[in-house]
DNA sequence: AGTCGCCACGAAG
DNA sequence: CTTCGTGGCGACT
């Protein structure tokens, strides 16, 4: 599998996230150093370590779900907010109830 | 090789 | 609500 050094650390940022947590896209890109979010959304999209990557700890900046294993919307979303709310993380009308479990990652 | 279009976003209008 | 900007990647030329 054909993976680029950017989405290595994208993969390697977002299995820093820890438990009871969520990252933004946003907060991911700034921290691999990528201005653009929507790089970190195609590499997740692109995700070849679907499980080894919590790619389900990722969220939109503004606490909305995003996406999961491809799809904005549908069942995969909805299992994703149930692992999320299985590690603590309540959501709310399709956004995340308790903004502050927005990991930053060392937030410097 | 270069070029085009697409994307699970974000900020601005 | 809609539109533009941004960064990177797959597919096509």
């Amino acid at each position: 599998m054909s993976v680029t050094p950017f989405q290595q650390r994208v993969y390697d940022a977002v299995s820093l996230i820890p438990v009871g947590q969520v990252a933004t896209y946003r907060g991911v890109a700034d921290q691999i150093g990528c201005g653009s979010p929507r790089a970190v959304g195609q590499a997740l999209k692109r995700n070849p370590f679907a499980p080894k990557v919590p790619c389900h700890r990722v969220i939109s900046a503004d606490l909305t779900l995003g996406g999961f294993q491809g799809d904005i919307e549908g069942p995969a979303v909805r299992r994703k907010v149930r692992l999320l709310e299985s590690e603590g993380v309540s959501f709310r009308e399709g956004r995340l109830a308790e903004p502050y479990r927005v990991y930053k990652f060392g937030r410097k």
